[in-house]
RNA sequence: AGGGAAGUAGCUCAAUCGGCAGAGCAGGUGCCUUUGGAGCACAAGGUUAAAGGUUCGAGUCCUUUCUUCCCUGCCA
């Protein structure tokens, strides 16, 4: 992964021309700068792996900002919430935590420095002329009667302004640049604008705020960020951003722009994230359904997963979507290396071995990860009663279904071959137990005489089980790209099926003590963690990702999908 | 009187100075297996948006066209 090419980019071809340049005498500084009005998602995830990751390749650093020039839709909380997800996902920036607003000062110091040299005016339009005088897209807007009153005149209203003498919405402060300006970022943009509200850090000192274009080339600048990477959408903003750099005269970063992620079969707006919180679609912010990083790490995704997720997909300029399947690729990839097995059963099946002592309680030996010896063995009880999983049996098997049926030879992992004797139906015609013989000389799962079986079933001592809460979930939309109708509202494609909580399903008794966090591949199904909602009593299980399940696809080739009445609460997908 | 950007395999990205268009994922076929998982092998997938030009040679340079996206907050 670290191996030269493989993380080359049109990001490190620039920051390759500066070094050769000496632009930046060979200096490399990024910065992730979240703005603290929300929880942070996938989305987020790829921005910041590529700026933690270009410092670290280049052996530069990358700063924490938060860019909080906004008090009306700022709080706390996001605060604390996005340092934890920025950490959980594996960066670190030191002591280089800031915030926009510590520079308000300075930042104040420079707008009265454009005033002074006559390209900033206090203008007392009302934001409805702002606009009208702002021109269209194809036309050029008109110059405010404000635009040219003197230096002087300025000063004083823009002191006016910091003191609290005008109410929100009477005056701003505006650069003085070109009304007929095709890109409209460079009519004469706000600089600072009057807000009453109570700042998270400033509290009440401030009575105007800087505006986002105002405040962030100039924190770059203080930072002595050298590329200050951003998402397309700030493509028109760049000639801004030089713009202030260079008529205030200081230090000069290189602003980016890359395409933003985009992931099928969601949503990453947040205007969007926060309907589906607030119109109760999902639990909250942290649902595992959410894509936001606190929702996968309820889910159980690793930040391993994520970074290899967002190093796999690299970065560039073309809009694009990635499949929701990528990521469950690489989570699986990396679960596949470190989560411990264990056997557990969803859909229950008794099954009776007839012939086995009825008090008997063999302890059979159990490999906790093949991807790692060093996880070791554990010992997992065998006796007469069992589970197995429903969807291991069929009683007229179709072609290519090797697990059990009647008079069919099996092997139960890590125990002993069985072979179905007799099928117990309800009254109903349902299937409700199975009677079978195993063979002595086969336990620990191999033969004597060599004869071998075409499947390995996992199963629980019915006894020793624990019953324990499963909450599947699904895709939570049911289309790849639930914001492209025009006719239908993103929220019509909310997938139905996308939580299933089965309860209870049967684990087997070394899970007992599971604390929430902890991974476990159940195996042949899915990878699972313990949700923080478990308790003494019960623990609950998220499914992760499940495994990939070729015999899924056979049954879709050989267009049989499964009827509806057998999906429910089913252990498949 | 509009400005900015992007088009290479189904998806995400490569292709050095202009020199045989490649990889991963998905999909396909097969092998193997004490997870039908993992793993392995193989095949397939392309008029590089289009047209024209320069050149011995163009994904790459030039011209034109087409398509898609972003921009008219006192949001970021």
């Amino acid at each position: 992964m670290m191996d030269g090419d493989a993380n080359r980019n049109f990001i490190t071809d620039i920051i390759n021309g500066h070094n050769e340049s000496g632009r930046f005498d060979g200096r490399v500084h990024t910065r992730f700068p979240p703005e603290p009005n929300g929880y942070l998602h996938i989305g987020h995830a790829k921005s910041i792996c590529l700026n933690f990751g270009l410092a670290a390749q280049y052996g530069g650093l990358c700063n924490l900002r938060f860019d909080d020039t906004n008090p009306a839709k700022e709080e706390q909380e996001y605060i604390d919430a996005i340092t934890e997800d920025v950490r959980w996902l594996g960066y670190d920036w030191d002591d280089r935590l800031y915030f926009a607003s510590d520079y308000f000062d300075e930042l104040y110091e420079m707008a009265l420095e454009l005033v002074r040299i006559g390209r900033a005016y206090v203008d007392e339009l009302s934001p409805e002329a702002i606009r009208e005088y702002r021109g269209t897209l194809t036309e050029a807007g008109r110059e405010s009667p404000y635009r040219n009153r003197p230096i002087e005149e300025n000063l004083a209203l823009f002191e006016k302004m910091r003191a609290g003498g005008f109410k929100e919405g009477e005056a701003v402060l505006r650069a003085k640049i070109d009304m007929a300006n095709g890109n409209i970022n460079l009519r004469d943009p706000v600089m600072y604008r009057i807000l009453d509200a109570a700042h998270p850090r400033t509290g009440g000192k401030w009575k105007i705020y800087p505006m986002y274009d105002f405040a962030h080339g100039q924190s770059d600048s203080i930072e002595g960020i050298t590329h200050s990477i951003c998402t397309l959408e700030y493509e028109d903003h760049r000639p801004l951003y030089d713009w202030y750099l260079d008529n205030i005269e200081i230090f000069h970063p290189q602003q980016i722009e890359f395409a933003r992620l985009n992931l099928s079969h969601t949503v990453l707006s947040k205007r969007k994230l926060i309907r589906l919180v607030q119109e109760g679609f999902v639990s909250g912010w942290d649902d595992p359904r959410m894509p936001t990083i606190s929702g996968l790490r309820r889910r159980g995704y690793t930040p391993e997963a994520i970074r290899e997720f967002c190093d796999d997909i690299g970065v560039g300029k073309v809009k694009g979507v990635v499949a929701l399947h990528k990521l469950e690729f690489h989570q699986r990839q990396h679960l596949n290396k470190t989560a411990d097995r264990v056997m557990a059963v969803i859909n229950p099946l008794k099954v009776v071995i007839e012939n086995y002592p009825d008090d008997l309680v063999e302890q059979m030996e159990a490999v906790n990860n093949p991807e790692d010896e060093s996880a070791g063995t554990r010992l997992t009880p065998f006796s007469k009663v069992l589970y197995i999983e429903r969807d291991d049996f069929m009683e007229a098997p179709p072609r290519k279904f090797y697990r059990l049926a009647p008079g069919r030879e099996v092997r139960l992992r890590y125990a002993y071959f069985i072979t179905c004797r007799e099928v117990i139906k309800d009254e109903n015609g349902e299937i409700i137990e199975l009677r079978c013989e195993y063979d002595p000389a086969t336990r620990g799962g191999s033969a004597p005489d060599g004869r071998r079986v075409k499947s390995t079933l996992h199963w629980v001592s019915a006894r020793h089980a624990i019953e324990a809460e499963a909450r599947l979930y699904d895709n939570l939309f049911t289309v790849e790209n639930p914001e492209g109708d025009r006719d239908h509202d993103f929220t019509a494609f909310i997938n139905p099926d996308s939580l299933n909580v089965v309860n209870p399903i049967y684990v087997e008794p070394h899970l007992r003590g599971a604390r929430p966090g902890q991974r476990y591949q159940f195996e042949r199904l899915a990878y699972f963690v313990v949700d923080e909602d478990s308790t003494a009593d019960k623990q609950v299980f998220n499914r992760t990702v499940t495994l990939r399940d070729q015999w899924r696809k056979e049954r879709k080739k050989a267009g049989k999908p499964r009827r509806k009445r057998r999906r429910k609460g089913a252990a498949s997908r």
